[in-house]
DNA sequence: CATGAATGAGCGTTCATTCAT
DNA sequence: TATGAATGAACGCTCATTCAT
């Protein structure tokens, strides 16, 4: 049995770790995260005992941190590539907007479950989150700065829209057959519309 | 001995299920979903035992329904009274988002153990729920129909109103000083600008 | 479910409490406090389940609490009745020390259990314990101020000798046909001459 | 590849199983012999694993043996100099009290760590334990057949005095500044009044 | 209408120990 | 000599619910 904090290189303790954040996504996605109990998680994941599971993380908290990491990490790359590429500020918050739902549509387990995480409390926000709701207000505070977009709350249009995307995976759940590429494109069109400076 | 269920129309029955569910709302409201067990509800509620929540009402699920009944009956109302008040499309748009605003504002309690009990998808769907997307999405619809609002998706549309308001019991509770008078205007501008048809 | 405080007055629950208990302080006075847990408790006391135990006490030290709280009972009863009695310092002295043997004698089991739950520190000191260390000190200093006993440190006679009673339940528990009689008589012989006054 | 049981005579694991007691002693001085898991151990000796325990000592048991034998081994050492120093029965006695006050006080956490793994029943009796009540008790024999010390029974006497002497490291814990030259002074003086013979 | 008693399943966590290098 | 990985049993405790008046 270790005892010290666990090792983040050793190999096969890296590939046990995925494995149970994995199944812990898919049960949360599926089930909800109340379901997510180390029994299930231990039983989905083919583990011999939930044992393994407080051997690999200290807590229960450690695990979702660990998820929440796991999809963060991937989302932020993801979006974060998009958002670098666009040369205007409604070009940028359009792709912002379609990088979230794009990757919403293709990684519909772990964006399902990572919502669920954050609204269930059970991680220590001691990990870099919403850093989504501050490049999103930088994004805003910058079209009004060159004069794209019209004056507006920077923090109610940033919160409106962090909700806005943060609805699709609730709403691919119950409906799975959603053309997200369309959703993205009116969502871009609603918010556009909103926040444009006025021609003048 | 009557051996069916409880009658619901008793006056002291009412008396102790509505003290049941505002106890319940409360501590939902102060410590989420997952802490309103029965024994604490029981506690602050001041009720010798757990088994008078269970003797009023059949299942947990039944005390959920009928904690999103009380508060959805309040909310229709209000907001309704004023949607209904509203001559134009986007006059009754406005007046959706505002009522739910104040509503938040005046019943903070409330609604974050709403959006909480709705979220935990503890409650029987067998409610008439959600009836407020429909109606946001027939005022959509008719301001379509008459020219006073753009072609859009109405569901993307509705979807997003609907999460830009629930947004609002949430920030509360981490920023109870917000102008919530100033975030519905903000909306109301973003949504209008978002929504309406182009000037011909 | 009960959620207040336990009613110490209903006689089932009365009941119940007690055997629970005893069961407890047999298992532990057998077997050792680690040994003392809630299924152990519940299997010797012919519960169905644990969940009987965490009914009728909120916790396990409460139990332990218990457990304390009815052994000092009877023997501080026991023992006060016998000190009281005494009219000089050393007869309350001679008292004490064969009241606590003779005690310890006639209730093994709760003794011997009673010293190993003092010993675990798993019980809310809150309790009025350490009373019979209050007692003794003021046997000896009364005894000084009379001119029975000799000049010494009262709290060091005071340690020694409840060490010296506290000793016999577990001399008792590898020796069990020990002469109690005989020990407390040689024990009384031993400290009268270590504290009573030099003849004049 | 050797299979058989680790050499107890090498230098490097001789340190290791060393420094493995030094930390159980202090462990179980500062929070009781419970709280001396392998996990604990291995944290305070700051060992990447418990495994490393398991590899030196067969047994939980086994490491309380090695830590019993540590420190009885001292304190043996210790008063048995100071006995044999002594030519009188009177004298002896007095050297075997001062002797094991004086080194409870210079040892605090080793004594301290002893008693409790005593009491804790969690080593194999297979060592030459309980040397010291055979000491006590040649010693007041001798005196009884010198005609030093007066009739009495040896074991009650020797057990008085020996729990005694135990008892003082538990004090320590909750009196650290307690003067421990005066308590063994006192100490003697109680015991020789109780047990040396009247003046003919 | 009310309530004390009882219940079994399940929770996250910790235990000393063994396996396989 | 050392170590990371794995293990199943047990821990105290909490859950919503049912029994029996």
């Amino acid at each position: 049995m270790r005892v010290t904090r666990p090792i983040r290189n050793s190999v096969a303790g890296q590939a046990r770790r995925t494995q149970i954040v994995a199944a812990t996504l898919e049960l949360i996605a599926e089930s909800g995260y109340p379901s997510a109990t180390f029994a299930r998680i231990a039983e989905r994941a083919g583990l011999s005992s939930t044992r393994l599971i407080s051997y690999h993380f200290t807590d229960k908290s450690a695990l979702m941190d660990a998820c929440v990491e796991h999809v963060v990490g991937l989302l932020g790359a993801a979006v974060g590539r998009r958002v670098r590429a666009g040369t205007t500020a409604r070009g940028r918050l359009a792709a912002y907007i379609n990088g979230v739902v794009e990757f919403s549509d293709n990684h519909r387990t772990s964006m399902a479950a990572l919502l669920q995480i954050l609204l269930s409390g059970a991680w220590s926000s001691a990990l870099g989150t919403e850093p989504a709701a501050g490049h999103l207000e930088a994004i805003l505070t910058g079209g009004q700065l060159n004069g794209e977009l019209r004056a507006f709350d920077v923090q109610v249009v940033a919160a409106t829209i962090q909700r806005a995307v943060e609805g699709l995976p609730f709403r691919l759940a119950s409906e799975p057959g959603l053309d997200c590429t369309a959703w993205g494109r009116e969502l871009v069109e609603l918010v556009d519309r909103g926040v444009r400076a006025d021609p003048t």
